[in-house]
RNA sequence: GGGGGAAUUCCCGAGUGGCCAAAGGGGGCAGACUGUAAAUCUGUUGUCAGUGACUUCGGUGGUUCGAAUCCACCUUCCCCCA
């Protein structure tokens, strides 16, 4: 099977600028492409996932990709599928989120001996000046065409700045720098990019007279068309300090049955062969593919052993079993009211809750459990001697866990 | 530059002097049912304390016994005209 002919078996190619040329460029891996990442966060979070599992994709067929980060582009904000203005960022803020970058891609892609290279698009888009910029490049750019993009149409009613609108141009910008550069004739990114990298392949054509590619990722949807990796809290991060591995297996652990088959076939590197059995599942079986996803998707992020210590954690609480790794919360003595703490206390301070207003009300609702018993009354108290060796595990609702000891 | 409109709790959106911690919907959380899924039903959804107190309706002042509601100024956003 062809790089090409895998990509969309998974379903992982939405657009491609040439059906001939693209294919072949990438199968032969004489591609070298590039995926812009504006840094926004701190962290990079799942809807990234997909981007950096296409560049390992494309690298194992020997394709060399550029990971460019949008160190200039943060300063403008894309516009492409917002309803509003993203707020700006200080430069301070762009160069940190930056960094974060760069460590966390190391762990998918393989910059050694230039098999991949890592840009910064500020390099170049903060030195351009305005005037040169229009007679060069602004001079190729219809306004016509770029009020036609899908990315301004929800913008051109709700307001669209002019910096915004510029954003189209800055990232054509880079498409023509680094296939000057490094030779790029391809850029990827999810589907909401395309008319963005139309802009840079159309640059290019009219500024050097070159053919260049450009090839879109499907947007991973959930089956009620959210985008994967939102939830109400906030995005899921790469980032275990922002998403705890556990908490990022549960997201993948529980995620609808519709989807399960969809995330394994794109985000899992699993052969296809393996995942074609899983089609035909339904019911409850469902639910070994359900685990098989969260941990190959842990493993990828996190490591072998933090997925296995985040499934013994999941079994463990759900299905019964040894006691294994949970959030744990230390209490100091200063937490101790007359030598014992309540259970409201407890759950604030492990963060199972985020006030005492809200902690009252699940211990009232009948949602609490404490050490196997449910927990009926607001005042229960636990003793330092209750708390003392293994501590006692908090549970709130079905999901969330906690031991406290101290 | 001229004219008009808007800003409400996580989101949308009612409320136009006390009965407003603020309708309704969405979302969230919990319970029942289940498969750690979905759907459905029920409860709940500012904070702290159990008959109560405190903070909240873009910001700052003011009128009033009393303001999300009235007045002034400011900020931001939208629409129409140029």
């Amino acid at each position: 099977m062809t790089l090409y002919e895998d990509l969309t078996a998974r379903g992982l190619i939405a657009q491609i600028t040439d059906e001939e040329n693209i294919p072949k460029l990438i199968n032969e891996g004489k591609a070298v492409f590039y995926i812009g990442f504006d840094p926004t966060a701190d962290s990079l979070h799942v809807g990234h996932f997909m981007a950096l599992c296409l560049m390992r994709r494309m690298q194992q067929y020997g394709n060399v990709p550029i990971a460019l980060i949008g160190g200039g582009t943060a300063m403008v904000g894309d516009p492409s599928g917002r309803t509003d203005m993203r707020t700006m960022m200080t430069p301070e803020t762009i160069a940190y989120n930056g960094d974060c970058f760069k460590k966390q891609m190391a762990r998918f892609i393989d910059f050694s001996d230039g098999k991949a290279i890592m840009d910064n698009n500020a390099e170049w888009l903060m030195k351009l000046n305005y005037v040169e910029l229009l007679r060069e490049v602004g001079a190729c750019f219809s306004v016509n065409n770029m009020l036609r993009a899908e990315c301004y149409k929800q913008r051109m009613e709700r307001g669209l700045s002019f910096l915004e609108f510029n954003y189209m141009i800055m990232q054509s910008y880079d498409f023509y720098a680094l296939h000057q550069k490094y030779g790029c004739n391809l850029q990827c990114g999810g589907n909401d990019q395309w008319s963005n990298i139309l802009g840079g392949t159309e640059l290019i054509r009219r500024k050097l007279g070159h053919d260049v590619g450009g090839m879109t990722i499907t947007l991973l949807l959930t089956s009620e068309g959210k985008k994967m990796g939102k939830t109400q809290s906030g995005a899921v991060w790469l980032d275990p300090d922002k998403t705890s591995p556990y908490d990022f297996y549960q997201y993948w652990r529980n995620v609808d049955d519709a989807d399960v088959v969809n995330c394994l076939k794109m985000l899992t590197f699993l052969p296809l062969e393996e995942i074609a059995p899983m089609e035909k599942w339904e019911g409850s079986q469902l639910n070994v593919a359900k685990e098989k996803l969260a941990w190959e998707l842990t493993s990828l992020v996190h490591g072998e052993e933090e997925a296995d210590k985040a499934q013994a954690a999941a079994k463990s609480l759900f299905v019964g079993g040894p006691a294994a790794d949970v959030p744990t919360c230390t209490l100091t003595d200063d937490d101790l009211t007359d030598g014992s703490v309540d259970i409201i206390t407890m759950m604030v301070k492990a963060g199972l809750v985020p006030s005492r207003s809200e902690g009252r009300r699940a211990v009232q609702q009948g949602g609490v459990e404490a050490a196997g018993e449910k927990v009926t009354d607001i005042a229960r108290s636990y003793t330092s001697d209750e708390l003392k060796g293994e501590g006692v595990l908090v549970r709130r609702g079905k999901k969330a866990f906690a031991r406290i000891k101290m």
